[in-house]
DNA sequence: GACGGAACAG
DNA sequence: CTGTTCCGTC
């Protein structure tokens, strides 16, 4: 299952991001290294060593040539190229090992978070042939904090957490370079990643290749059954990826599929738990009124939150992230990630349900679900060059640029419909991790302690999950925290992702899947009261949240002057982020379902 | 060797 | 912005 180039993966070439970021324009040094990290050729000179994302550069000076020959520098050094290095620290792209000469130590969670969504992550491939010990027995992985006033720099935002955050979003804006100089590595891109995908595809390739990345493993694997859904191998199945993969590819044995591999620790926590849910009251025709379980209201209130979400909860960038993406055809809902198939058990009184029904029989296996993608809000300019350029070549391609808001016409869609679902966005998540650190602390924490089991020694197994360091972003914990958490093989992981930091008592019942047990009904019937709740709490959130902002920003003009390209308010005051606890995994169900109602509705497509 | 400030380049 | 180049410090 490798790729047949093999050279494990590549960073797609959205990444290059020509036209913008000046800096960006070339290949990244942390690229180049994982691209040398993950070329045997080069095992003489760097390789991963030691924990997780642990590399030691054995010949500095040829590293240095490396790097000076692909960035045309022939003076570089050693020394040089370390000084580069070291800035990754503030950026938590790395980070030093200390005490081991020469050796670093990669922040695998905003980097595979970031890139590989695009890669096959689902079948290992695009992995790197190559790759750091499988973690080693830390429970924690995280950077240490870089200075608040990087990782909260008034250029990040304010709101991003960290590099995860940074990328994440310069990726969206298509500005991290992607690790090819764009001679070398494209075409690897697109056999590893497109080439599979030809065959049968994984829905997390297909996710992947088609979702921001974020979007794809928070929401649409939340969406889509979470783990152990639509065609994940069985649990215990093999974990797959490369066994030396530092990448925590999807090959999650198991329920933890991908979302437990995928998502780190603190993102699982993130998107969800954080999913700053406000309703809108105007925009929620059925809040207040009535409220069935039919499908029609179903819909409408589901519609009414997405056009909350829109309005309120999403920022012009976060449209860029997921230019209204619509989700046609479920591939499975949620509600039934493990049971599908056998879903007579309990099968979950959805009134429409059909759709999932029709599924079921397909079952396993993923159809890649299509997503139409319309054009972002606006502005921008149109990058259509890069989007035509690779725009049929390869899917995955395809999909990246799709994801970026690249590809608005090869799906004529006509108004622009707005279908934002699962929201679990990027934008508020960012603004989360600004005003919840110590709550994200808290849930890493527990995270940490209660999810995630020790990771295996390097037992070649599947890499685990890639933590969200960017939501750490505060604490410190000195380097031998930043361990790795190994993705459980089972999945003990999931509970947390999808439950959200499941307080012991609280938190839905998880199956052993780590799925959700509750029913659909249910679900929505609880997501119902707690919206009600929530209109309650939105002024209140609202206030607060400008509160914090007010701190954090200070004299920073703040939103008052409405984006004037109407994009929609970069920064809504619904998107909340110190929602509590509850609201948070409302949200996260709301989105479940969302997704859940908005593929059904969509079944149609 | 490692770190990080500062100036500067693209 | 991401580096690159220098450089002083530990």
């Amino acid at each position: 299952m490798k790729t047949p180039g093999d050279t494990g993966f590549a960073f797609p070439d959205w990444a290059y991001k020509p036209e913008s970021s000046p800096g960006s324009r070339q290949i990244q040094l942390w690229c180049f290294i994982l691209e040398l990290l993950r070329k045997e050729e080069y095992h003489e000179v760097i390789a991963w060593q030691g924990d997780y994302g642990e590399f030691v550069i054995k010949d500095p000076e040829e590293v240095a040539r490396l790097w000076g020959a692909r960035k045309c520098k022939p003076q570089m050094n050693y020394d040089k190229l370390s000084r580069a290095l070291r800035y990754y620290y503030n950026k938590r792209i790395l980070h030093k090992t200390k005490g081991k000469r020469f050796t670093y130590k990669f922040n695998f969670n905003k980097l595979v978070l970031v890139n590989y969504p695009f890669i096959d992550m689902g079948s290992g491939r695009g992995v790197p042939q190559s790759a750091p010990p499988v973690p080693t027995g830390g429970s924690h992985f995280r950077f240490p904090p870089s200075t608040p006033s990087e990782v909260l720099s008034p250029n990040e935002d304010l709101r991003s957490p960290g590099v995860f955050s940074s990328v994440a979003r310069r990726m969206g804006r298509g500005s991290v370079s992607d690790c090819s100089d764009g001679t070398s590595t494209n075409s690897e891109l697109e056999e590893g990643v497109g080439g599979e995908d030809r065959g049968g595809v994984g829905p997390e390739r297909a996710f992947r290749g088609l979702l921001h990345p974020r979007l794809s493993h928070d929401s649409l694997f939340r969406a889509y059954g979470g783990p152990g859904g639509l065609g994940r191998p069985p649990p215990g199945h093999r974990v797959h990826g490369d066994p030396m993969s530092p990448f925590p590819v999807s090959p999650l044995p198991g329920p933890g599929g991908l979302l437990g591999s995928t998502l780190s620790p603190a993102l699982s926590m993130t998107p969800g738990s954080h999913l700053p849910y406000t309703p809108s009251p105007s925009l929620s025709p059925m809040l207040g009124s009535h409220f069935s379980f039919n499908p029609d209201d179903m819909k409408r209130y589901l519609q009414a939150h997405h056009q909350s979400v829109y309005n309120y909860h999403l920022s012009p960038r976060a449209f860029f992230h997921y230019p209204n993406i619509v989700v046609p055809q479920p591939h499975r809902p949620s509600a039934a990630p493990d049971k599908p198939i056998t879903a007579h058990h309990h099968a979950p009184p959805m009134p429409h349900s059909h759709s999932l029904h029709h599924h079921q029989g397909e079952e396993q296996h993923p159809s890649p679900f299509k997503f139409k993608l319309q054009p972002p809000p606006l502005g921008r300019k149109q990058r259509d060059c890069s989007a035509s350029s690779t725009g049929g070549s390869s899917s995955s391609l395809g999909s990246s640029y799709a994801a970026l808001g690249l590809l608005s016409n090869s799906s004529s869609v006509g108004p622009p419909k707005i279908k934002v679902e699962p929201v679990s966005d990027i934008e508020s998540d960012e603004e989360v991790e600004v005003t919840d650190i110590s709550e994200e602390d808290e849930l890493l924490d527990d995270y940490e302690g209660d999810v995630f089991t020790p990771p295996h020694p390097t037992n070649g197994t599947a890499p685990t999950a890639i933590t969200n360091l960017g939501a750490i972003a505060a604490d410190d914990l000195d380097e031998d925290v930043f361990k790795t958490p190994a993705a459980p093989p089972m999945g003990p992981l999931t509970p947390s992702l999808l439950g959200l930091k499941s307080e012991p008592g609280q938190g839905p019942p998880i199956s052993p899947g780590g799925t959700l047990c509750i029913p659909l009904k249910l679900r929505f019937k609880r997501r119902w009261s707690e919206d009600q709740k929530m209109e309650a709490y939105g002024e209140r959130e609202e206030a607060e949240d400008k509160k914090v902002r007010a701190e954090k920003e200070v004299v920073e003009e703040p939103a008052r002057r409405e984006s004037e390209n109407g994009e929609g308010p970069r920064r809504s005051p619904s998107m909340s982020l110190g929602a509590p606890p509850a609201q948070r995994r409302a949200s996260s169900e709301l989105q479940r379902a969302t997704a859940q109602l908005s593929l059904e509705n969509h079944g149609a497509c």
